[in-house]
DNA sequence: TTTAATTCGATCAAAAATAATCATAAAAAA
DNA sequence: TTTTTTATGATTATTTTTGATCGAATTAAA
């Protein structure tokens, strides 16, 4: 019995009762105890286990793992659909921008299993993407608390070095006339990565469609796909400007 | 029989059992056990198999090397009384470079009511800092999801772009011969950040005092400050080397 | 607090597995 | 063909793994 074998013995019955005793680990091995107390050593070393005297106990009952979190829990429903729409778009290969809004969040859920690249901003998509298939890049810069992104002139530089095959972005308004965002840090992020992607996805729940905010920072001609619930003949006027409408019904 | 046929022989015994033993393999393919020995040597070299003692596994049925969150866990109370010491040469306005290891991650708690700035390739240590007091520069790049941290040429450039008063950072072993590191990337983070720092302090508890590891990437010159709980006339070695040694009792 | 019972870490010894060395056989190159 | 290189197996030295033992450290009980 090798120590590979042990080891998942252990972690085995661990998982199952949450905590273990030497005497019983030599036992159900048909080991010593002096063995058993040496893979508790190493693999608590390896950070599998936490040791206790006389035993182990499972890690996650012991440390909080880490995890951000994306709180915006509006119109989830809408969201998840605009993203599921999306996701089908994307295939093994692609190269992606995915930004820090609550909307392209979404997104993750449907590409865990895509052999892909994901270039981001946004701390809770790495975290929801790190036990994945996914390759993760993440843009370096400033750490904006309050977003949990990260942000700034090294940020957008960063971006300007990648060249993906898509960007899925969302912005806080979209009409005829052009983009809004909230905020400059969000324009210049969603301007960047839209710079650097051969198509541009908006992803934009019905709530945004037709509204203006607080800053225009671009016009239609960024964009190259808007996925919508928005079901209104207006989105007509949108692809006279160039744009392909994918409508989801919710 | 040659060295082609009999690996893909014992890649499908791998297949079929998750473990060989080199006793069944040499019967199995009629050759010597030295010769199943130096193939799965070669096997294990490209990646093939996951070599045991006495024989292999499949790479999947192996147990995932360290996990950062877990590693943690492993003689706490050493690390924080380090990190408290080093925390103590903290001051408002510094800007300080705070690596990926586990014992690093834990000079956090002491930091968040200083007005400073941190530069970090730790997702960990990203987290823990986010609703603090403290300005949080990530550095971007690879995401390394089993060390939770960010690597690869692009952090390293990005290190390289910014300039720290004080580095803190862990190794995996330190003796007057110079610094090791369990790993590639590793070595290359710790470095990168130390080139970039006025003062390097190296944090690291007594078990990896006066170890070597897998590498040596480094000598001492790199090192300004050892904060240690190593209790040790041999102390005074590095002390000959010009590094000054800050010695905690736990 | 003191005492007794465990548990731990260090050291040692035996067994197994590995690495290193060498000689031979087979294959490739000259 | 002869020479050189490569692959294999046998042999020996080294390393790793495991279990036993004993003093020190830790926990539980009195």
């Amino acid at each position: 019995m090798t120590f590979q074998k042990r080891a998942y013995k252990i972690l085995e019955l661990l998982e199952k009762f949450g905590e273990v005793e030497i005497r019983q680990l030599a036992a159900e091995i048909n080991v010593s105890e002096v063995t058993v107390r040496r893979d508790l050593t190493a693999m608590a070393a390896n950070g599998l286990l936490y040791r206790t005297h006389g035993g182990a106990m499972k890690i996650s009952e012991v440390i909080k793992p880490v995890s951000f979190v994306n709180k915006a829990g509006v119109n989830i429903k809408a969201k998840d659909a605009i993203c599921k729409r999306a996701a089908a778009d994307i295939i093994d290969g692609d190269v992606i921008f995915i930004d820090c809004g609550s909307t392209a969040f979404r997104l993750c859920q449907f590409i865990k299993n895509k052999k892909i690249k994901v270039i981001t901003n946004s701390l809770p998509v790495v975290n929801e993407l790190l036990d994945s298939a996914v390759t993760i890049n993440l843009i370096g810069g400033e750490v904006d608390a309050t977003r949990q992104a990260v942000h700034g002139t090294t940020a957008y530089e960063h971006i300007a070095r990648y060249r993906a095959s898509k960007a899925f972005l969302g912005v806080d308004g979209i009409t005829v006339e052009g983009l809004y965002a909230g905020s400059e840090h969000e324009a210049s992020n969603t301007l960047a990565m839209a710079l650097q992607s051969d198509c541009v996805y908006i992803l934009c729940d019905a709530r945004k469609v037709g509204k203006t905010s607080y800053l225009k920072f671009n016009d239609l001609s960024l964009v190259n796909i808007l996925v919508t619930d928005y079901n209104n003949p207006d989105v007509t006027e949108f692809e006279t400007k160039g744009i392909s409408v994918l409508s989801v019904t919710v």
